[in-house]
This record gives C-alpha cells, structure tokens and sequence, in this order.
DNA sequence: TCTTCCACGTT
DNA sequence: CAACGTGGAAG
C-alpha cells in the first residue's frame, strides 16, 4: 500500500535515506584535502569519515579521484584570481546517466561559506524549523534548456560523532544518534526546464531544519550537535526516462564547505559575529550590483528529441504510486537577468557578466530582516567531477522506496 | 552544557 | 496588525 503522509503531503517531504548506493564503496575515492590545516581539520576528518564510515552515513558513491581534475581550471585560475578553480574539495559530483555529465553546479557565495566553514559552520535548528545562514544558493549550467528538472536537496549526517562545544572549540563527546529518516526538499520551481534553472540562482533559502522528530511541516530533520553535509540532486524528469523508471537519470552535487553542526544555539561567538557581520555587509550594499562567471562554454545538445516533461499534479497531496508532486511554486518573476556570452564557441572557459537588478525575493536575507545584495563577484566556479556510476541506485527509486515502503 | 521560550523587529 | 523570524535570557 502507498503510504501516503498526510501531515506532509508534499512530495518534499517524503522521508528517505540517505542516498547510499548498493555498490562497494572506495573508500579511496576522497583524495586528500592539501590544504588541510587547523582551521578546516574538522571538515577534512568529516569526509574521511563519510569515506569510511559505510552506507549508514550514505553519501553517494564518491568518483574516483582522479576525476577531480579539470582540463580548464588553470586557465581560469589565471584569469580570475577570485575564483577557486582549483578547490579540492567542491563540488563531489556523481551521475548516473549520460546526459547529465555537462551539469555544472556552483556554489553561490563561495567565499562567505568557506569563511563560514573555517571557523566551523553552525546552522540553527528549532522546533518551528529555521532557514540556513547562509542560504543555499547555487548556479547550474549545462542543463539541457528544454528538458525538465527536478531540483533537490537533502542534508546526510557528516560523520558518526556527537560533539560538544566546551573550551570555545568543538570536540566530540559520542556515538551519533541514529540517523533520522532523511528528508527531501524538493525545490519549489520543480519541475522546471533546463532553461528555467539556468536563467538564475537556484535558491534553497525557504528550506528549513527543524530538531523535531515529529516535525509536520516536512522540514529537515536533524539532531542537534551532529555534524552534516547538504546535497544537491538534480533529476532528469522527462516521461521516457522520467521518475518511474530505474534509469532516472540524476547527478549529486557535494560542496564539502557547505558542512555543519546542526545547533539550538549558536556555541561559537565567532559564527554569530561572522553572521552579524555578513548581514550588516548585505544591508549597506547597493541594489545593483555586477557579478562575473565563468563558464564552460561546452554545452552540446545531444539530441533533437525533446521528451515531453512528466505532468507533475500541483496542489494536493499525492499519492507516491501514483506521482509525485511537488509545492506549487510562487510566480517567479520575470527574467531579470541579462547574460552576455562572450566567446561561445571558444573552448576556454570564459567570463561573461550578469547584470540584474534584484528580485524581491532575494532582497532579504534568511532572516527576513535586511536588504540583502551580495557584496562582490561571489559566484565561485568550483571544481567539476563527472563520472559514470551504473550501479548507483536511481534517486527515483530510492525516493520512492523511501517516500512509499512496501509500494516497490 | 544545551534547549526552550519569549520579547522584539520586520514584513 | 498579524505572521514570521531572530537572539538572548532563563531554566
């Protein structure tokens, strides 16, 4: 029988595993961080520990490591000093399907995480849920602009600790908790075609996290002093290979600087002040601002053939057998963004600029409470890792496994 | 040491 | 002004 979730209906609420292939793990697979020092320790023990921990810690089969290299990332090192080209350590990204291998995802306000990050990020979570600080936010390319997406997110644990925040650092204090049954947030625009997801930034702002076990509004549940690692999925959703089939084609995105403890309070003063700091930054810049990218303009359209996306029901609660559906999204607004593609046909990544007054919506920060512009050209290009996974388990199928037990 | 509650600011 | 989101006080 479906189960469906009647206090959560939405199809981003649908509780599931973290997404842990049925394959060996290569433990291997993480190479070694080389700026490992003091400050990120703790995230760079994280993924170790995600490498060896086995499939309870559930990320997805890392690539192998020799796939972090990036025949371009030299060259737009030199071009653009800002832009950490060479990070070894973002994005993980696995695929399990041709066609999503020209996926590019990129980290929005790099820089402010990886601040975040150095002095070891704290997300709040409530009873009622609390959104992310810093928000979300990422840039994808090289989707195919007619095909539909589903865009999600969901939040695996970091490690097998429990910390505790004594002496003004982090230690750990135990075992981790058993898991929570993972949740998915389903971005609000899904499905959405290729061209929809690229015409700006994706924003996971609304996403909550919530230290409520029993939480009804599908917030991300988590336990408070563990450690965790956001993902982001995107999901083919076209009919012929469209959710209900085991060859969904997805890819997973790891940026391993996005990683935290989850907290009722802030521990460290240094966050909150980072965090003060920030929406204080936000506040006194301007409206319209400039922001550089780069891209690799290596986008092919592989096929003529369009598949008509799948009919996703929008406004009631699904029934998982039968489809999924996701929150009916707020209108977006009109296209704001204006990109000028500089060389398109050059094999050399280039800068192209984007130029856009802000949308409401992001005129305020996660806390709803100043204007909120990024400061400077902080969309980062980070390091591209593609690779070929078959025996990935499709992330169709572990949804619904784990949104509808017993149905498959 | 950590969580919950609540007064306050913003939308 | 109601709803929402927050940081810090209180426990």
């Amino acid at each position: 029988m479906p189960h469906t979730h009647a206090a959560c209906g939405w199809f981003k609420v649908c509780e599931t595993e973290p997404l842990s292939a049925g394959g060996p793990r290569t433990p291997s697979a993480l190479p070694p961080d080389p700026n490992l020092n003091e400050t990120i320790r703790c995230r760079a023990a994280s993924f170790q520990d995600m490498a060896n921990g086995g499939d309870q810690f559930g990320l997805a089969e890392r690539p192998d490591s020799n796939c972090m290299e990036s025949p371009h990332e030299d060259t737009g090192k030199q071009e653009h000093d800002n832009y950490s080209l060479n990070s070894p350590s973002s994005p993980q990204t696995t695929t399990n399907q041709q066609g999503m291998e020209e996926i590019k995802v990129f980290l929005h306000d790099r820089d402010l995480w990886t601040k975040f990050d150095e002095v070891g990020t704290e997300m709040i979570i409530t009873k009622a849920g609390r959104r992310m600080f810093p928000s979300y936010k990422v840039k994808v390319t090289g989707l195919n602009p007619k095909t539909k997406y589903i865009l999600l997110m969901d939040i695996v644990p970091g490690d097998d600790h429990r910390y505790k925040f004594a002496d003004n650092k982090w230690s750990v204090t135990g075992k981790a908790e058993p898991a929570m049954p993972g949740r998915l947030y389903v971005h609000p625009d899904s499905p959405a075609t290729g061209a929809h997801w690229s015409r700006q930034l994706v924003s996971f702002q609304k996403l909550k996290l919530t230290n409520n076990h029993l939480d009804p509004f599908g917030h991300i549940i988590l336990n408070s002093m563990h450690k965790y690692q956001p993902r982001l999925h995107i999901v083919k959703a076209d009919e012929n290979n469209g959710f209900g089939s085991k060859n969904t084609a997805f890819c997973t995105h790891v940026f391993a600087e996005t990683a935290f403890i989850a907290v009722t309070s802030y521990q460290n003063h240094k966050i909150t002040q980072l965090k003060s700091k920030t929406i204080h930054l936000l506040k006194d810049s301007e409206v319209e601002t400039t922001t550089s990218y780069i891209v690799w303009p290596s986008y092919k359209v592989k096929t003529t053939l369009w598949f008509p996306a799948v009919q996703f029901a929008r406004g009631h609660v699904p029934h998982c057998d039968t489809g999924l559906s996701v929150h009916s999204p707020e209108m977006i607004s009109p296209a704001s963004t204006h990109y000028s593609l500089l060389h398109p046909h050059l094999q050399q990544p280039q800068a192209y600029h984007c130029t856009k007054r802000k949308r409401v919506e992001d005129r305020c920060s996660s806390d709803n409470r100043l204007p909120y512009k990024k400061p400077s050209g902080t969309l980062q290009v980070a390091q591209i890792c593609t690779v070929t996974h078959p025996r990935t388990l499709s992330l169709h199928t572990w949804v619904a496994q784990q949104c509808c037990p017993g149905s498959h």
